[in-house]
DNA sequence: TACTGCTGTTTGATCGATCAAATTGCGGTG
DNA sequence: CACCGCAATTTGATCGATCAAACAGCAGTA
């Protein structure tokens, strides 16, 4: 007892031979229906399953992804990456392919990985994430012939439309064009923006939603909407700080949008509870105080990803080469999570 | 080109044969030094890398452990499991073994993704974490002698020295007597612990660490130590809401600590800035709102979870009957992070 | 009859490593 | 000098699957 069965006892329990039995599992068109049930009845009976590592020794290919695992992301954004993880491993499963970790200290270290990584066939493709301008990461990988595919735009305009850096990201233009068209469609005028400094990719991406959103309304002018439009690193006390300074600054403001989570809690306390705030992410912290927040659709963002990497339906990975028709990228949009802070209302 | 290396074509390089150069990545022990510096600089130079799958096939043996990835993990704490997935990874690494993610619905949906990743010699050992009473997923575990660790004690007495069942956990009663401890040192008296409704393994342990820290004060009696022990599912607004009823019945309160950060930022809210609340966790969102908090050491729960699975040093999973000497779990000790709550105070 | 074309199935070789057994070289001993 | 024991290294077999090519069976065609 105890070994498990093999390709060769599938086949001699159903009378045919190992190919066969192969044959079923993986061209099944080949097999005459009569002998594919009787191999899948046999297959029942011992509870066959595939030895991974013998597939992958004769296929050179491990059916598995690469995602490094980040060290720590920022404060309370980091959830969103451990969310978008659990999104990919669920859709991955679904494709029979496997989510393997991998950890690095910078992308030297990383590329070092890569290396590791796909010579010992551990893993045939890459999930990156925060990708940046001239990233060494996805230079090395094109040039290498690693498929991969990216959650977030390259932000180089040379990058952007590359045929072979496959990506998908979210689009923060629109959710914070919609996040402020909300709060105009409520009466409120003066909405202020707080984000990150310049340049940043994401962050003047979503800032440019607000923005637009507030010229198409058009009743305040440029110089206006610049003394609405704040800037600092991510953080709740900062966030707080640059709000503060706002409003002692005696700007008036009739709401907020903010390009994190942790800006908006910041804001937040900033502003009490009659002026709203809209956040980035839908973090938990957002849901356990009860704060509006633009949710990323992650899983739509995993399956985007996937079916980048192998095509619609597929469970193999091909490359960038397959065919020159399939899309290279892909924007998902972003939706409103309003609510109605219950937490923190009432709390000055 | 092209082509990896194999042991073979370092063979030829170094000229030894395919087993020598298999000895030298093995057992060093067996070669002599002349020899085996030969064959590494060769192994060097073709930049030779052992190709995984193949070594999997013949020795049976993975180098890779699984862990389920959970759905989202109830609020601000799913950070921990985060944080706790890196950790282990990043040890996992240092010993040479792989961590590869996989999703279930329930408990028997794990089971069924154990069998199907064990059957596949994708893996050859299972990190578990949150264990409840009469836990199906162990009992098969143990039944079919697959092994594994899990990240949380049992709490069925009978499990918990059960010499099959390794586990390692962080002492919520150490951490709890800390803090409070820590407040009666700093002339606090009535300190009031918001924790979770009871029966809770862990929650019973971090409230049993403040009650016996308060009671070896002994200045308040058992009725008075009733009423500051509070009882709410997790979640911000709930423990606003019961720290709020406590102060509104009028009972004199000098500090909080509790169970969670969502708790500790409930329970911050509804106090206001001059009563130290410490929370438990030390989640991102602590860290941004300025709240103290009890830090598990997740580097140790994970290199902790190793050695036990593998030994001291080894990169060998031999399951847990390698030496009925070896300790079966370990029980970490977690470590108070004060902060002067910058980003809250004020606020009222 | 012999030959071609097709479908369905089987056999031989192979992926890259390790295990187990065989082999070589060599100093020591009766 | 033949032989033993030991250390260092090599050769043959194997892990479980898939690929590539061969093969059997059968219908249609000349």
């Amino acid at each position: 007892m105890s070994q498990l069965p093999t390709v060769v006892d599938v086949g001699r329990v159903a009378g045919v031979s190992r190919q066969t039995v192969s044959n079923v599992l993986n061209s099944p068109g080949l097999v005459k229906p009569a002998t594919r049930e009787r191999v899948e009845a046999a297959i029942a009976q011992l509870g066959y399953r595939p030895h991974a590592s013998a597939r992958r020794l004769r296929t050179q290919k491990s059916s598995t992804l690469g995602i490094r695992l980040d060290p720590m992301q920022n404060g309370i954004s980091g959830a969103v990456l451990d969310r978008f993880l659990h999104a990919l491993t669920e859709k991955a499963d679904q494709r029979g392919l496997r989510v393997m970790l991998f950890t690095a200290l910078d992308p030297e270290d990383e590329i070092r990985q890569f290396k590791r990584l796909r010579d010992g066939a551990d893993v045939d493709a890459f999930v990156l994430t925060a990708t940046f301008h001239g990233d060494p990461r996805t230079e090395w990988l094109i040039e290498n012939n690693v498929p991969f595919v990216t959650f977030g735009r390259p932000w180089g305009i040379d990058d952007m439309n590359d045929p072979r850096h496959l990506w998908v990201d979210v689009d923060g233009w629109s959710g914070l064009h919609e996040a402020t068209g909300h709060l105009l469609g409520e009466g409120r005028l003066r909405i202020a923006y707080l984000g990150w400094p310049r340049p940043s990719g994401t962050g003047d991406d979503r800032r440019r939603g607000w923005r637009d959103a507030m010229e198409s309304d058009g009743r305040l002018s440029a110089a206006e909407l610049d003394a609405l439009d704040l800037s600092t690193v991510d953080g709740v006390a900062q966030g707080r700080e640059a709000l503060q300074a706002l409003l002692d600054s005696g700007t008036p403001v009739d709401a907020v949008v903010c390009a994190s989570d942790s800006l908006a809690l910041g804001a937040l306390l900033a502003v009490g509870a009659d002026i709203p705030v809209i956040g980035y992410d839908n973090t938990p912290v957002a849901e356990a105080v009860g704060l509006s927040s633009v949710e990323q659709p992650l899983d739509e963002v995993a399956a985007g990803a996937l079916e980048l990497l192998l095509g619609p339906t597929g469970g193999e990975i091909v490359g960038w080469s397959s065919s020159s028709t399939d899309p290279r990228h892909r924007l998902v949009t972003p939706h409103l999570v309003m609510r109605e802070r219950s937490a923190i209302t009432g709390v000055r």
